[in-house]
DNA sequence: GCCGTTTTCGGCCCGACTGTTTTCAGTCG
């Protein structure tokens, strides 16, 4: 059982209490708990055999000890029980919008609903107006939000919502009265998910901004209307959220919907220790007097803090090592100076070597690998020994036209089998001056299997980087079943790069694995897997992983000259061969 | 249930918006 499966649990735990009227200080702990396992960069199994679970933040006897049930033989008998009492049906009540735990709990408890369709009957047959606390207009509400959830297909990639997200906020600031604006919340912070798409605002006049923006002609509902807060849907499900304050309060607001939640609750207990109290106004003193601050470095100055990057802010240990002045630098899009995978009209890609080189040449890229995919991905076209040979030929004749801007390598994005074996003979291998090596088939192996295989590839003398290590492909295919502690044990032994792959629906290496990687002195290599010219524009994706998991350019291939990498890899080879 | 440069016990963040309550609870971020 995996961080994430425990943390899927506490979290189940934490909801069915709430529902059934915990303290919620308990609910809190559990989640915070289940919050900590998803951040975690070592598996709770291995943390549990060295007996030091309670090093988890967040974890302390009673939940370790859950752990240990949960690890020994996966089940949880508190969990057993706690769902003879609370049907776990009600858990999916929680998802509909305004409704939470304590509505949950009345529908349940005084109404005898305990399912999605029980609650929507009620709401139609205008039985739930007759619960305390709920009239007509509930009873609407809920239907609508019944509707929106399953129009809605849960957390939106950040790929997706990001374009959206810039269109909406350079028409917030064309509109007039409008000093200022951002993007805020997670699409700010760069998770790779998106659950609601949130904005920011200094305006002289809100109530005028707030009329066009609940008036736009994108909305199809208007969620919430009010001076400094509205929320709005568009017709693809996505809930956009507008803030807006004053511009003296602008550097707080923005700092305050930025998040993320656990960040500021963080935050404010520092607040609090320094005698203060902390808003999205500013900070209160003692004495009632108010701080605004229009920089959000100033805020975080006030508080002896450095700024803190809005992608590190997930309650991670940032607040610590801003006090202690050691926050990473980290790495930026400029700094990728090499684009290692990419894909030509040779496999699956849209263009052919020339016109990619000339696309990564208008980038200001100063390196160009051309990996097209092997012979055994026969839906992709891959190339066998022969056609790699006429390849070489090209690109030979494309990096002769090109002179010395780019530097054009041969290499491939060799498969690695379902059996573990490479697509490719060693021999074919040597020739080529780079070589990644994938799993695109049989990803639902067994962990022992699967890790085996991809255990294979990183002793493969000639094999420099594995792109794509888990598969996962977001937002609902789980990567494969790995050890990662063998796996990047292995990589660092072998001197093999691991690739944050910066395809938005891949984004892997995620950045728990990614922080890890980096801790262990494994180098990672940021790579689009371009197959058209523009998609070697999502490079900042890959960066933006990269740096929620603290890595700085220096940890990264990706940033080195043409001669740097060369020569990683002669000496990586040299080494292994 | 967790945690400790106020504490091993007693705390554990803060405000806007909505609907229904005639003064506030629930939800959300």
């Amino acid at each position: 059982m995996n961080n994430q499966q425990l943390a899927e649990i506490f979290e189940r735990i934490a909801n069915l209490l709430e529902i059934n009227g915990e303290v919620v200080y308990k609910t809190l702990a559990y989640r915070r708990a289940a919050e900590s396992l998803r951040a975690y960069p070592r598996e709770a199994e291995e943390l549990y055999r060295e007996g030091k679970l309670t090093e988890i933040p967040g974890v302390g006897k009673a939940i370790a000890e859950k752990i240990e049930e949960l690890l020994t033989t996966g089940k949880l008998g508190f969990l057993e029980r706690l769902e003879q009492e609370v049907p776990p049906t009600l858990l999916e009540l929680l998802e509909i919008p305004d409704v939470g735990p304590k509505k949950v709990a009345l529908f349940w408890k005084q109404a005898g609903i305990t399912s999605l369709m029980d609650l929507e009957s009620a709401a139609r047959d205008g039985h739930l107006r007759r619960l305390p606390g709920i009239g007509e207009k509930s009873e609407q509400r809920i239907l609508a939000g019944i509707e929106a959830l399953r129009r809605r297909s849960k957390r939106m990639l950040l790929g997706t919502v990001r374009p959206i997200g810039l269109r909406w906020l350079n028409w917030l600031r064309g509109l007039p009265g409008v000093r200022e604006a951002e993007l805020a919340g997670s699409l700010r912070r760069w998770k790779p998910t998106i659950g609601d798409l949130d904005l920011v605002a200094a305006a002289d006049d809100p109530v005028a901004v707030m009329e066009a923006f609940v008036h736009h002609d994108e909305v199809v509902r208007v969620l919430a209307h009010g001076e400094n807060k509205s929320s709005i849907e568009l017709s693809n499900g996505l809930n956009i959220q507008l803030w807006i304050q004053p511009q003296a309060k602008f550097g707080s607001l923005l700092q305050f919907v930025t998040g993320s939640k656990d960040h500021n609750v963080r935050l404010r207990e520092l607040a609090q220790r320094k005698g203060f109290s902390l808003s999205e106004h500013g900070l209160t003193t003692p004495d009632g007097k108010e701080l605004f601050f229009a920089n959000e470095s100033d805020l975080y100055q006030a508080l002896d803090l450095e700024w803190i990057p809005p992608e590190l802010r997930e309650d991670r240990g940032e607040i610590q090592a801003a006090l202690e002045h050691r926050l990473p630098d980290l790495i930026s899009p400029a700094d990728l100076i090499a684009e290692l995978h990419s894909h030509t009209t040779w496999s699956d890609g849209a263009l052919s070597i020339h016109e990619m080189a000339r696309a990564a040449k208008a980038r200001g890229l100063k390196v160009l690998a051309i990996t097209d995919h092997t012979h055994s991905l026969g839906i992709a076209n891959g190339l066998d020994a022969d056609r790699l040979r006429q390849q070489r030929k090209e690109i030979d004749a494309v990096q002769a036209m090109l002179g010395e801007e780019l530097t054009l390598l041969q290499g491939a994005e060799v498969e690695i089998k379902a059996d573990g074996s490479l697509d490719l003979a060693d021999d074919v291998l040597a020739e080529l001056d780079i070589v990644i090596a994938s799993l695109h088939v049989s990803l639902r192996q067994p962990r022992e299997e699967i890790t085996a295989r991809l255990l294979r590839a990183i002793r493969n003398p000639h094999v420099d980087i594995i792109g794509h290590p888990s598969g996962r492909l977001l937002p609902n295919r789980e990567g494969a079943d790995l050890d990662w502690e063998a796996i990047l044990t292995a990589a660092r032994e072998e001197n093999v790069a691991l690739e944050i792959n910066a395809n938005p629906s891949r984004l892997d290496l995620d950045e728990v694995h990614a922080r890890r990687a980096v801790e262990l002195g494994i180098l990672l290599s940021i790579n689009t897997d371009a197959h058209s010219p523009a998609d070697l524009e999502l490079a900042e994706y890959g960066v933006s992983v990269a740096r929620r998991a603290w890595v700085s350019a220096a940890q990264v291939l990706n940033t080195r000259s043409p001669a740097e990498i060369r020569r990683w890899l002669a000496e990586h080879r040299h080494k292994s061969g």
